[in-house]
DNA sequence: TTGTAGGCGTTATCAA
DNA sequence: TTGATAACGCCTACAA
């Protein structure tokens, strides 16, 4: 492979000024220019980036740390991390992390390895290299997307979990359900955290008794979904509405509820958060709570190449709206409080 | 940042001893390896992997170009990728294509740049570098796990989706149906065209005029199942089985048909492809043919292994197994052919 | 077993 | 405007 020595001998020039041709065309007169652009294209040259790296100490990489990749929305945190990061010559590591403490660490490292330059976290967990924060060096670039315990100071973006939950409790109460319940998300996340707070939050505020809500813990997945419908059930927790930390689990809630025998939502209504795509297409297709999630992604990297910038004015929060969009999922609370039976789901009007 | 002089100094060795230290410990004697971890832990050091892969010549990055993350089955294949590289210590690049051919190109550059040791290509393009095929200079490593024209001989994982897609119209057709329409994937794509070709082999197998079945493009997304059934239904195109290129386009299918009042399986059985974990939430759960997807991406980065090693050894191909699963979205045929509200089963389209 | 020294391919600082 | 040349941080013959 040909490097910039050999572009230097067939162009006639030094090598100093093949570099230059490279960066600064402008410092280059125009003939000299032409005879070493003549002979890059001659010999197919290509900047070794390593040894570009290591002289300007940097990478141009940047890694993603999530903790899974299966799920949409991470995809679509990934994408809008992308879109920033290619217009600014940036690359995209992704980090797959499991929240194993020791994996996310070990890709932290990677900037202490200059093969990344900096770090957006979408993970519960933290870097142990953060949480310690050794006093004499700085903490490593690192923008914060989920996790955002008060103590830190580290560039964050998230959206206001808290009054996008309240609001979806207020849209359930707006129809005359007084019987609602909750299935979180894994309460070990802050996220999750916050949303069940805000279905309190929500709750408190329509004047119902928040502690007496059934509450159901699961885990973002649809057969949590699932799962905790069944255990409410059981538990002949009598609801109307039915509140779920997320669409996935909304899904898996309602395939419960269908089997049950109870119509969505002339039974019980059902909320979801995230919309993702197949909810809209769900039978019937289910309300939920929009979150900007390419957004999410692209503010976090437009903070990291702040940060990359000047490591010290960085500091800084985005929080990003949210939209209620309604479907036939919800609609008005039955009269009578008892979940019935045997009535087919049917019908939408796109 | 530590360098390895300054381990030496610490530790007063030479970087020599230093360098031997990390790579080759069994080299260096215990008492002298002892000082020089001290001084690592001491000082906190990092190999600068830069300078390492400059030396070494390599980067330990391989970059997997995807045309969309968007994807469930694309997010599955990287999950694939990052579970065999992460113990092989390799990083994983993740570059979006949006199928655009400059883009992929540039992506294919980070080869020469040193950037990437090799490339896994889930996409339904190639690189110009790969087409042209320059007779002197090698192509660069890349592993295909979607395309593959019969000319090139690079190593490549799929499955057989022609056979897996005539296994699925071969269960419809054993339930008794005898008119089955399709909705193909994006015919610029190989994989769409050898589903499609499946499907129609399996009509031809079972004796149906497979040149008369009703055959809708689409484009993977649910949107476009959606609209393909619509369309359907509107040419009077008379089905009672549904062929679905994906599940995530089986899914909008569904929507379509209910909203249309069409029962399933009763009315129109509907099969997908990939077994999408929503499918199996759906109402009703959909039969699909679940694909190996992780194991694909972990078959793929492992070619990509072998490829590094020795780069003249490893012009493979796998094909990886397939699975029917049945579930309640197909069942038998109606033998009067009158599903629902206003529809005739008569006339075609193709 | 350890040390010396010459690259790896670039960039950047000086002079010229 | 161009050219020598010294880094950047590490690895690896080759010597000792």
């Amino acid at each position: 492979m040909a490097n910039i020595k050999d572009i230097a001998e067939l162009a006639q020039v030094s090598i100093a000024t093949v570099s230059r041709a490279l960066s600064t065309p402008g410092a280059v007169r125009p003939p000299t220019l032409q005879k070493i652009e003549a002979a890059i294209a001659q010999l197919n040259y290509r900047p070794n980036m390593l040894a570009v790296g290591l002289r300007r100490r940097r990478s141009d990489n940047v890694i993603v740390a999530v903790p899974s990749i299966f799920n949409p929305f991470t995809s679509a945190f990934v994408q809008g991390i992308e879109n920033v990061a290619r217009e600014a010559g940036i690359r995209v590591l992704l980090g797959i992390t499991d929240s194993d403490q020791a994996l996310l660490d070990s890709y932290v490292g990677m900037i202490a390895s200059k093969q990344a330059d900096g770090m957006i976290l979408l993970d519960k967990i933290l870097p142990t290299a953060v949480l310690q924060t050794p006093p004499e060096n700085p903490a490593p670039p690192i923008v914060l997307a989920c996790e955002y315990p008060p103590g830190l100071s580290l560039p964050r973006v998230r959206i206001d979990n808290v009054e996008a939950a309240a609001m979806l409790v207020n849209h359930l109460v707006r129809q005359g359900h007084t019987r609602i319940a909750v299935i979180t998300g894994p309460i070990d996340q802050n996220m999750s955290r916050d949303r069940l707070s805000g279905f309190l939050l929500g709750l408190k505020r329509a004047g119902l008794a928040s502690d007496k809500a059934p509450i159901v813990h699961g885990d973002f997945t649809l057969q949590s979904g699932y799962d905790a419908v069944r255990q409410l059930l059981a538990a002949k927790a009598g609801f109307t509405g039915l509140c779920c930390a997320n669409d996935e689990m909304a899904l898996g809630a309602m395939a419960a509820l269908r089997e049950a025998g109870i119509a969505i939502p002339d039974g019980v209504s059902v909320v979801g958060f995230d919309n993702l795509r197949f909810g809209a297409f769900a039978s019937p297709p289910l309300t939920t709570m929009e979150v900007p999630t390419v957004e999410t992604g692209e503010a976090a990297m437009r903070l990291m190449l702040d940060m990359l910038r000047d490591p010290l004015d960085a500091n800084r929060e985005i929080i990003l709206p949210y939209r209620l969009v309604v479907r036939q999922s919800s609609g008005p609370a039955p009269t009578a409080v008892k979940p019935g039976k045997a009535k087919k789901p049917r019908g939408q009007t796109s």
